[in-house]
RNA sequence: UCCUCAUUAGCUCAGUUGGUUAGAGCACCUGACUGUUAAUCAGGGGGUCCUAGGUUCAAGUCCUAGAUGAGGAGCCA
């Protein structure tokens, strides 16, 4: 039994004809019968629906099927038929079986019922196989294409950034370290410091905890560039919102203002909403129904609103204004926390908010710099459920204004000569920002938890897999 | 990293004021059933009560420390 003779169960299940001779493969998710019929509903990974399977007693024995268990892996040849059950429109009438795999009855840990979401990520090798990861990780699929999609429509270009770096000026975040010397007999200079010279690339290296230094350097040639790659971020965060490897698309635009970057960060994250509704229908419905009952509507009303835009002192006065004990006190200056993010999306605008022009105290040191002296053209974007999904900014494009915020900060000039030539020759007016891939996941497939959006999680002390 | 909670059968959980042989549902195994839809029905097997100390005549239950997991916070995407 070959895979050219193979049908998806998918194709079989949307346009399958009936009468006419199928061959399928999948895993088995049941088997149930009596002595003269049984039943498999078999899933291949095409669609989250089953094909089922059924088989007449009288041309198969008990014992051929004994090894045919939930979990096993099989090829069927038959005939499709019209179901006359209720709950499929075809199934196939099996004639010959092959049994590629077998799977322990007594030992496969995944059932017919539903799983812990816990006890999922213990068995994260085996967790594709069910409904809900199959679900996820369909959609993961079609948002990664997406993106793709919609950049490339619209004359970006995917540049790969480094995942290797020896800067840590985006300051985004604790690395980690990326060497190759011994680590229980380490070089050690004169003065007793670790003699990074030794090391493979004669100096420090980390993985990049964000692509968008070098991103800008692209866009200083190509005018519209993005990057989609792994990002890595040693923070001890434990949080349903936190991975410490994650993935990131950070597109890059010169010639656009603060207005543009927000024009496209909310007409990106509309169609890329609006792409699943379209074209994850089966996923979506089915973690409607078992997870998250507002799902679909609130994907739905997220397409269909304006997000609401505002800059930061505007967001301070309405929530001085509330009556509410916080916990973290509320003034010009401070950072906004997640209490106050989720006031103002979730209670006060009821729908996507974007923030911007942040105190420069508060934002890193590249963003543009606003007339006022105090504050900065970042923007944030903020949803419902998820908090920050969008972080970005215009970025400060004059040389003077730029070298003067990183003698304030003490950012050590020789780690970033090569991004400040950019501002010295054929500077452009530019913005950017950065959306975080698996809070996007969340947010599209109504999952509670990050951990359940990747197919492998990296986080403080699970490394498995 | 801080705060809170949890850890008992393969899974999800119950277990009274500390008291005799630790239970249920599902899963699994056996049997019944001529079309099932998380099939149903009957029976059966299955336990390092997270780990290490401690209190006590007696600990799944109380105390201490640790491990792991979850929720909240911080950091951020």
């Amino acid at each position: 039994m070959r895979n050219s003779e193979r049908t998806k169960v998918k194709h079989l299940l949307e346009s399958g004809v009936a009468g006419t001779d199928v061959t399928a493969m999948g895993w088995v998710r049941t088997k149930r019968g009596n002595k003269s019929v049984s039943f498999i509903a078999l899933n291949d990974g095409s669609t989250i629906n089953n094909i089922q399977v059924v088989l007449d007693m009288n041309v198969f024995t008990e014992d051929q099927l004994k090894d045919i268990t939930t979990g096993a892996c099989i090829g069927v040849r038959g005939k499709l038929v019209e179901s006359p059950g209720s709950g499929q429109r075809v199934e196939i009438q099996g004639s010959y079986i092959e049994l590629f795999g077998a799977a322990d009855a007594t030992t496969y840990p995944l059932q017919k019922k539903g799983h812990s979401m816990e006890f999922l990520r213990e068995i994260a090798h085996l967790r594709p196989r069910t409904n809900t990861f199959g679900a996820v990780l369909r959609m993961r699929h079609a948002m990664a294409f997406a993106i793709h999609k919609y950049f490339n429509e619209r004359g970006f270009f995917y540049i790969h950034t480094p995942i290797i770096t020896s800067s840590d000026a985006e300051g985004a975040g604790a690395m980690f370290r990326v060497t190759t010397l011994d680590v229980d007999n380490l070089p050690r200079t004169e003065e007793g410091q670790i003699n990074w010279a030794e090391d493979f690339f004669g100096k420090e290296a980390s993985l990049t905890v964000s692509g968008q230094l070098e991103g800008e350097l692209a866009a200083m040639a190509l005018s519209e560039i993005y990057t989609f790659g792994p990002t890595f971020r040693a923070e001890n965060s434990n949080t349903p919102r936190h991975l410490a490897e994650f993935w990131m698309i950070e597109p890059e635009m010169a010639f656009y203002d603060i207005q543009d970057n927000m024009d496209l960060a909310e007409d990106f994250l509309k169609y890329l909403i609006r792409y699943a509704l379209e074209n994850c229908k089966d996923d979506l419905e089915f973690l409607n129904s078992m997870y998250d009952k507002e799902l679909i509507d609130r994907l739905k009303f997220v397409v269909e609103n304006k997000f609401e835009r505002l800059p930061y002192t505007k967001a301070i006065e309405i929530l001085e204004k509330v009556d509410q004990k916080w916990e973290f006190p509320v003034f010009w200056g401070a950072d906004l926390q997640s209490e106050h993010e989720r006031y103002l999306v979730e209670k006060h605008f009821k729908k996507p908010v974007i923030l911007t022009d942040y105190p420069k105290d508060i934002k890193a040191f590249y963003m543009k710099q606003n007339d006022d002296g105090k504050t900065v053209r970042a923007m944030d974007v903020l949803f419902p459920k998820i908090g920050e999904i969008i972080g970005g900014s215009q970025r400060e494009e004059i040389y003077d204004k730029l070298i003067s915020r990183i003698h304030e900060l003490h950012i050590p000039e020789k780690d970033v000569w090569w991004y400040l030539e950019t501002r010295k020759f054929g500077s452009a007016p530019h913005s950017g920002f950065g959306l975080g891939f698996e809070r996007l996941l969340l947010f599209v497939t109504g999952m509670g938890n990050i951990r359940d959006v990747i197919p492998f999680p990296r986080t403080p002390k699970n490394c498995e897999f």
